[in-house]
DNA sequence: CATCATGTTATAAT
DNA sequence: CATTATAACATGAT
């Protein structure tokens, strides 16, 4: 479910409980998703600490708590935060719990794919520092996406829009409507496309960012009818734009939807 | 019962 | 070595 703007909405679910401090905490400690990490550890430097401050990037997230310690937080596939009543009480797949004097922080994951990292240091930890830049900032520029893509002769652009480092938070349904936005057909070698169009791709990469992290990300409100958003998983599934069929088949390893009108190989439609 | 799911990663193949 | 393709992970929904 998460990808960018889902992130960004997760991780404000969580502001309420900022500077208070951590009474009690519950972890599924067998759980997948604290794989590598020294859960006891982690459960001991939560309780009574405090979380400072909630970011994003991409689709990770960082809780900065006192003492010096990091919470990162990846919701894989089905992970959510959110937040509960003081006396909550955890079900199955309710993983990391953190109970507060008026609110329980909650992470859930059925599907386990998700992870918690934990980091003690002074500064944000490496891995952190290290991610490249959100797709909609401005040191993604038209220069980086260029050489990025000139570098995969052979990889479908859609394959290529899921690569994280450099497109941190784009996802499945986000690639999807890049693609379809800016005309372009999902298996078009991504070294293959012209300068225009990469010009116009990082154009319509950025406002689709920020437009979801926007409408999503603040209430989880649906993007305009005027997105492939809204069609793609429907039975009818027309193309918005000019009603052809929309079709639905497997590249680079995920279901994808694409108009076979609009988005074609070579020249631009528009 | 079979298929599919808004993600990542280890491993194999090119 | 750099790039590309595939399977695996664990569970729920249809």
């Amino acid at each position: 479910m998460p990808e960018l703007a889902e992130v960004a909405y997760f991780c404000k679910q969580w502001k309420p409980g900022l500077n208070q401090p951590i009474r009690a905490v519950h972890c599924h400690s067998h759980s997948r998703v604290f794989r590598g990490l020294d859960v006891p550890l982690l459960q001991d430097a939560l309780k009574g600490a405090t979380l400072r401050s909630a970011r994003t990037h991409g689709k990770q997230m960082l809780f900065g708590l006192s003492r010096g310690n990091w919470l990162g937080i990846h919701l894989g596939m089905t992970g959510q935060l959110r937040l509960e009543p003081a006396d909550f009480v955890p079900g199955k797949h309710d993983h990391l719990v953190l109970f507060q004097a008026r609110h329980t922080c909650v992470f859930s994951d059925p599907r386990h794919f998700g992870r918690i990292r934990f980091d003690q240091c002074k500064q944000e930890p490496d891995w952190w520092r290290s991610l490249p830049p959100e797709p909609h900032s401005p040191a993604f520029t038209i220069d980086r996406l260029a050489a990025f893509l000139q570098r995969r002769t052979k990889a479908p652009l859609k394959a290529v829009l899921l690569m994280q480092e450099c497109f941190p938070g784009i996802g499945n349904w986000m690639a999807d409507e890049i693609l379809w936005q800016t005309h372009l057909h999902p298996l078009l070698p991504a070294g293959k496309i012209t300068p225009a169009q990469v010009t116009l791709l990082h154009k319509n990469i950025s406002s689709i960012c920020r437009l979801a992290l926007d409408i999503i990300g603040t209430d989880w409100s649906d993007p305009p009818d005027s997105w492939l958003f809204n069609h793609r998983w429907n039975n009818g599934r027309n193309c918005p734009r000019c009603y052809s069929q929309l079709l639905r088949r497997p590249i680079g390893g995920r279901t994808t939807c694409f108009c076979p009108t609009c988005q074609r190989f070579g020249r631009p439609t528009r």
